[in-house]
DNA sequence: TGTACATCAGTGAACGCGCGTTCACTGATGTAC
DNA sequence: TGTACATCAGTGAACGCGCGTTCACTGATGTAC
């Protein structure tokens, strides 16, 4: 039954975009290798062909992640100074839209940090740096535009914190308290708005 | 080998005390009931004397963490007005503290919530009405001091999502990245203060 | 107050299940000639 | 280009372990008289 080497490697992709999803769906331990690889089309006794362990996939995961999540805010990034500040209010309403917190995949910070942290430290690092590229590319989202040059770091690092903790505590009430969810929702998206318009 | 009502009683207390730390530390699925009893200096087999399921701790965990976890801020709601402002300046560095960060148990939002949201409705109710509690919280400990009456919800709202998602950042980034973990704190902290203190 | 018995918190072994991981096997692909 | 064989991605059964939960049992406590 040997396969393409080709499509060896679209099947380990796959099996990485599956993983990116259901793990921040279900967390890392909601979701076995079995059910995982079935996602996929795939029986679970060749997983080992493409990973060592169940940890070295969660890591690939996560890393696909946020790397998706990375490319929105890259996109604000590219565009022309003068758009920028438009084109990441955007971003924000969009983090705090209804629609995220409703998706049952959300951004890997808010879906998976507290169990990424006790998780080995390969796991950790790969968090440590994706969070370390979304303050940056928040930071060159506002640079050249209504902040006061320097001053990137600090806010983008402000209102990442309000984003993550923003959309947590929407999606903590979401189910018994649909009303403070949409009202943490439209509170945090004003405050950013006028954090980030100060000075 | 019966033993006092009472004594039951403070076996059940123990346990749900047992269980409120090492959730935090370890994550629900993280700690096994019976590693969890033999902390407390029990056997697993008499569980079922006190808690219908493993979820049912779970649920009690939570009760008695944000609890704890009110009490700090009761305390400061419960100052003379002039105070209040200080106090809950004290309390914001302290959650954003070094120590806070580095410690192994947290705040139940932050070591739990991603967890709690794919648990059972029981549990997701309760997690729902301690943010709400600690909403509420804030809010009076802001009340009749320099914020415009009217606006300390929201103000309590976006305190919260600023001291969750820090937080949560900090914690996220700490071993790989020391450096900007303490920045991420005092950078939070910073922005909390000159938020409360505007208007 | 004293006695007799039912109650029930705790014990420790056992059950059953799901999971990560391993393994012998398959057969088309990749490669050496 | 064609042939012969080694490789290796995928299959499906099996292993071993830990977990939540159950159960028969114990014996001091609580209670009815």
């Amino acid at each position: 039954m040997r396969i393409t080497q080709e499509e060896a490697a679209e099947n380990r992709a796959k099996i990485v975009a599956a993983a990116a999803s259901k793990f921040r769906e279900k967390g890392f331990d909601g979701i076995s290798l079995a059910d995982l690889l079935r996602e996929v089309g795939l029986t679970h006794g060749g997983f080992y062909n493409h990973f060592t362990s169940k940890e070295e996939l969660e890591a690939a995961a996560c890393e696909l992640a946020f790397e998706r999540s990375a490319s929105k805010l890259s996109a604000v990034s590219e565009r022309p100074a003068a758009q920028r500040h438009v084109a990441l209010m955007e971003y924000v309403s969009n983090y705090l839209s209804r629609e995220a917190r409703d998706a049952r995949v959300a951004c890997p910070i808010v879906s998976l940090s507290s169990e990424a942290a006790r998780r080995g430290s390969a796991l950790r690092r790969r968090f440590a740096e994706g969070i370390r590229h979304h303050i940056r590319l928040i930071g060159a989202a506002m640079r050249g535009h209504d902040v006061r040059l320097g001053n990137e770091r600090d806010k983008a690092i402000g209102t990442l914190a309000m984003l993550v903790g923003g959309l947590l505590l929407a999606r903590g009430v979401k189910d018994a308290d649909a009303g403070l969810s949409d009202d943490i929702l439209a509170i945090v998206r004003k405050t950013i708005r006028s954090q980030l318009r100060q000075e």
